[in-house]
RNA sequence: UGCGGGGUAGAGCAGCCCGGUUAGCUCGUCAGGCUCAUAACCUGGAGGUCGUGGGUUCAAAUCCCACCCCCGCUUCCA
């Protein structure tokens, strides 16, 4: 029974996946970083009866979509339209259960609630306006971030360096230490111009930033890794660019002309954007909509974010909303790792657009392959601890063993055995009967579930996962320990039991993967009639079963790369 | 340099925070069993100096110190 079945006033979520640069198409390295996690954990919060908001967009602004812009003689808000409706198509074909996919320049409310907060911190007197000297590209009539400028290292001379760092003598290279820049867009020399901007000084937030970073829910290494942040100290970071494409700096400054907001500073509010949009969509409150993000409302909330958003998920935005002042700080940031690639008979690599080192989320589908499965694979390698490596020929291995043979072939030899012995309906039977056996089957259910339970609350995906695969062995162990095919020919009640308590644990299995495999989950409580939207996370130990419908479900996993005959 | 992380059987991981049964699990592999089932399931075996060297302790994968190797902090990228 969930909480609003029970009267209660249900538990309110609010769940962001990290805003994903509409300036390309998904890898199966997005899937796993962030949106499977956070999608795994909204549905099942959503299973608990929570009032739960999975919330995400695209982060349309920026210098790399200029540029992309340029290069295919489009404007940029047709690029990031472009990929914005691939990446939404993308994301529904793997089950990415969004409230709502927006983008930072499509949502109506985007740009005014960036331009308030900037101007809230403005107020506040928390900007510092100063001056710098910036590489500019000439040819292009723009000013050129770091990574599009290459020189030659006034140390060592070695040519073709980036910016900031030589690779010859690793030695730091900044404006006055890079030789003869170059933009590596027009390929034109750059030059140095003078340029204003507003700074957040960070330093400022040291204190909002520990405290928040003892109570929030985050996984030790991210901890640790910001207190290392804050142990070197924090420092000035300019919150405004010079560019043409982006949220014009909503102040009355000469200065601020033909400036607009760092891309990063309205990304993350496009997390409060999008939730507005959301909410004015169901005809709701934009108001209240609002409050959410603000101090003295009960909505929690998590962001879920690949491992190179650290920085600014727990400390440049945590300064963000602390410098506002009205703002609360989320509960959660749950840092997934990157994942390395290895294809057969070649070295472990990173996922790499250029390189062509990637497994694009499109393709994959279009192939016709199994959205479970790659939903599975990527939960499945994802340690917290390190970067791990996804391999597509071991995705296809451990799909068949561990889903196909060991969870589909349980539910298929479970469903079909009942049906031609006991008819259509989960067997009624003597609790008399129950042997030992039965009570530790029993048992097992009950503490995997809690178990499970137990690793979802905390972010630990893998660890859920792998509780609930260890009950499915569990099951098959059950079954042949009780051997029903041998039982039914001297004790019909008897094995009644076996396949009563068999059929409430494929229910089990049913509601435990169904925030992991979705579609392969509804297939299963398919079998008894339920619909997988109705079904609440407790029926999984709580539901009577016994005595219900029961039909045979579909296949629920198709074998992959098995030839026939052989 | 600095900060953070990792180094556990052929592969991939858990355990480490809060030291203590024969160091677990998955896959692979070998040998049996079963026959309800998606050529699947079950049982058992082989396979590990828990990066290296010290230290603390009755006892260390687990705590402490030093060192070695790999990765991230810069990259089109989650």
């Amino acid at each position: 029974m969930n909480a609003a079945q029970k009267g209660t006033t249900p538990r309110k979520v609010l769940v962001t996946a990290g805003l994903p640069y509409s300036n390309g198409r998904l890898h199966v390295g997005h899937l796993g970083g962030a949106y499977i996690p956070a999608d795994i954990y909204v549905r099942y919060l959503r299973m608990t009866g929570a009032e739960v908001r999975f919330v995400c967009g695209s982060d349309d602004h920026g210098v790399a979509i200029m540029i992309t812009a340029e290069q295919e003689g489009k404007t940029p808000a047709e690029v990031a339209q472009h990929y914005q409706k691939l990446q939404a198509q993308d994301f529904a074909g793997m089950g990415v259960s969004f409230d709502i996919y927006s983008g930072t320049s499509t949502n109506p409310y985007h740009a005014k609630v960036s331009q308030d907060f900037f101007t809230a911190i403005h107020d506040k007197g928390y900007f510092e306006k100063q001056s710098s000297r910036q590489f500019y590209d000439e040819a292009r009539a723009a000013f050129l971030p770091d990574r599009y400028v290459k020189g030659t290292c006034g140390y060592c001379g070695t040519v073709e360096q980036n910016s900031d760092q030589c690779e010859n003598c690793g030695k730091m290279l900044d404006i006055d230490t890079l030789k003869n820049p170059k933009s590596t867009v027009s390929g034109q020399p750059a030059t140095i111009r003078e340029t204003v901007h507003w700074f957040l000084d960070l330093s400022r937030f040291e204190k909002e930033v520990t405290e928040w970073l003892d109570r929030a829910e985050l996984r030790d290494q991210t901890k640790a890794y910001v207190r290392g942040l804050l142990g070197t100290g924090l420092v000035k970071r300019a919150m405004t660019r010079d560019l043409t494409w982006g949220i014009p700096v909503p102040l009355d400054d000469p200065d601020a002309q033909g400036k607009v907001l760092y891309v990063w500073f309205d990304a993350p509010i496009g997390y409060i954007s999008n939730t507005i949009e959301l909410e004015a969509k169901r005809g709701h409150d934009v108001a209240a909509a609002e409050r959410m993000w603000q101090t003295g409302d009960d909505t929690e909330i998590v962001h879920f974010i690949g491992e190179d958003n650290t920085v600014f998920h727990c400390v440049i935005w945590i300064a963000m909303l602390s410098a506002v002042g009205t703002m609360k700080l989320p509960k959660g940031v749950v840092v997934n790792h990157y994942f390395n690639i290895q294809f057969p008979g070649k070295e472990v690599e990173k996922i790499s657009k250029s390189r062509g080192t990637a497994v694009w989320v499109g393709d994959y589908l279009a192939e016709g392959k199994d959205p479970d499965a790659l939903r599975y694979y990527l939960t499945s390698i994802a340690s917290e601890k390190a970067r791990t490596v996804y391999k597509p020929e071991d995705l296809e291995q451990r799909f068949n063993s561990e889903l196909a043979d060991s969870v589909g072939n349980f539910v298929n030899r479970i469903t079909s055995f009942t049906l031609k012995h006991c008819g259509s309906n989960v067997p009624l039977f003597d609790k008399q009967l129950l042997t030992d056996t039965d009570r530790s089957f029993d048992d097992a259910l009950n503490s995997s579930f809690e178990a499970v339970t137990k690793e979802l609350e905390a972010h630990s995906f893998k660890g859920a996962l792998e509780a609930v695969m260890e009950f499915s062995r569990q099951c098959n162990r059950y079954v042949d320990e009780k051997a029903p095919w041998t039982m039914r020919k001297t004790d019909m009640e008897g094995t009644k039991v076996t396949l009563a308590y068999s059929l409430r644990a494929i229910h089990a299995l049913g509601i435990m993967l169904s925030p992991f495999i979705p579609t392969a989950a509804a297939k299963i409580l398919s079998a008894f009639g339920r619909e997988a939207d109705k079904v609440a996370w407790t029926d999984a130990v709580n539901f009577e079963l016994f005595g219900g419908p029961l039909s045979q479900p579909p296949i629920l996993f198709q074998k992959m790369g098995v030839v026939k005959g052989q």
